[in-house]
DNA sequence: CTCTTTTTGTTGAAATTTCAACAGAATTTA
DNA sequence: TAAATTCTGTTGAAATTTCAACAAAAAGAG
């Protein structure tokens, strides 16, 4: 568990938390360490949704799938990053989405019921984990407001352009790279992928972007 | 204040708290009432996200604009549920969506970081709000989970069913109000409202539903 | 009750998206 | 390195959505 506390110290629901003290709670909480193979499902759709994930290295992909294949990506995580959170805090009964490791993976699987329901000793890291977690979800909420904001335009070529200047703006350059190949930013985009690509190739004509695979340059 | 305690009893953010207690918790928050007429903004985009809303009558609409006038419809807060908890929460700067009050409506606001720092006084009760919050804000998560769920299939169509069925499962019968409008809910399918009427008049001919207004049965 | 305003439904044309199929490039595997 | 697989870009046809304009219905105002 030692070799994860560099990771662990950068998840916002242990912000706050004395290192010395990360281990002791990990093991009050029960966390354990469960290592995915590249495309493995790290929780699957229809499940309790009982887990709290936490990258520990690689990333995992929140995906969501209709009864007739048509995907959604709702989200990456990446090492640090936590998902299946507001699930689990509101005790769903059955996850609605699943997550599936992008590339192999150490995942960190922490039953939230222990976060939550405070345990017999009373201590006081429960209130700072729970004042973590509220900070968290109100941060994934502005997350998928953004996506929704993306979403919500008309057009691919709209909805491409908000994304992209959105990713340019994080980056704080108009150089940068997005963590989504074409099928995946079709899949978070919720528009074609032949359609994305022709339009990626619209623009590039008209002058207003570079790119290659990941990388893209606004002009 | 006094006239309020039945609805704000029912406010997720208020949970577990003793009514004797409320009252003078809410001072000690500086809430304040507010009364706003309809199509009243209560909270403006770009504004300072300091604010939790909470509706005590009326309703309020969260939406957003981009800069042509496409309406996206976000939520609709009725009387006892609050709006504007995620940006207050996550501090942000500037708020990206504008609330307005869907009718003559009586709006409590409290200024969120009288919740989020504790005051001198360290009163178990911070704690409880926090908790609060934080089952709130994921419970929202979950409610953009499911809109996002929606607009994401690629028709009409789709759209409209998946939002339909869903209501239909939260009224727990086939027959059911929907709190939208047709533009209203054309806004918040993220559809043209002249081919949502199109397509609603389609399915009724079909035989796949019967509507009125805002009343619709699934057959 | 009448007039005005808002909401809803219809329509056809224009624009866009999806779909299916394929070829070339890039990457991975053996 | 060669072969196999995955990813990306292209294309044209079919299906859908958007847009604009209008008429009918319903709701609200005086």
């Amino acid at each position: 568990m030692e070799k994860y506390l560099n990771i662990l110290r950068t998840c916002p629901l242990f912000a706050q938390i004395r290192e010395d003290h990360l281990l002791r709670m990990l093991g009050c909480l029960g966390a354990k360490v469960v290592q995915f193979d590249k495309k493995y499902t790290i929780l699957a759709e229809g499940k309790p949704a009982k887990y709290i994930g936490i990258v520990l290295s690689g990333s995992a992909q929140i995906m969501q799938m209709d009864y007739y294949g048509n995907r959604s990506l709702l989200a990456v995580s990446g090492p640090g990053e936590m998902f299946g959170e507001a699930f689990a805090c509101a005790e769903t009964k059955a996850l609605p989405v699943s997550v599936i490791a992008e590339e192999p993976s150490d995942i960190m699987l922490i039953d939230c019921s222990h976060i939550l329901h405070t345990c017999s000793n009373n201590c006081g890291f429960h209130q700072q984990l729970i004042y973590n977690l509220m900070k968290s979800l109100a941060v994934k909420n502005i997350l998928f407001h953004q996506k929704i904001e993306i979403t919500a335009k008309r057009s691919t070529r709209e909805k491409l352009m908000a994304y992209l200047l959105l990713q340019a703006k994080k980056a704080g350059s108009d150089r940068f790279d997005i963590p989504f190949d074409r099928q995946e930013l079709a899949d978070y985009l919720e528009v074609d992928r032949s359609g994305l690509s022709a339009e990626i190739s619209k623009l590039r004509r008209e002058g207003i972007l570079r790119s290659r695979k990941k990388h893209f340059e606004l002009l």
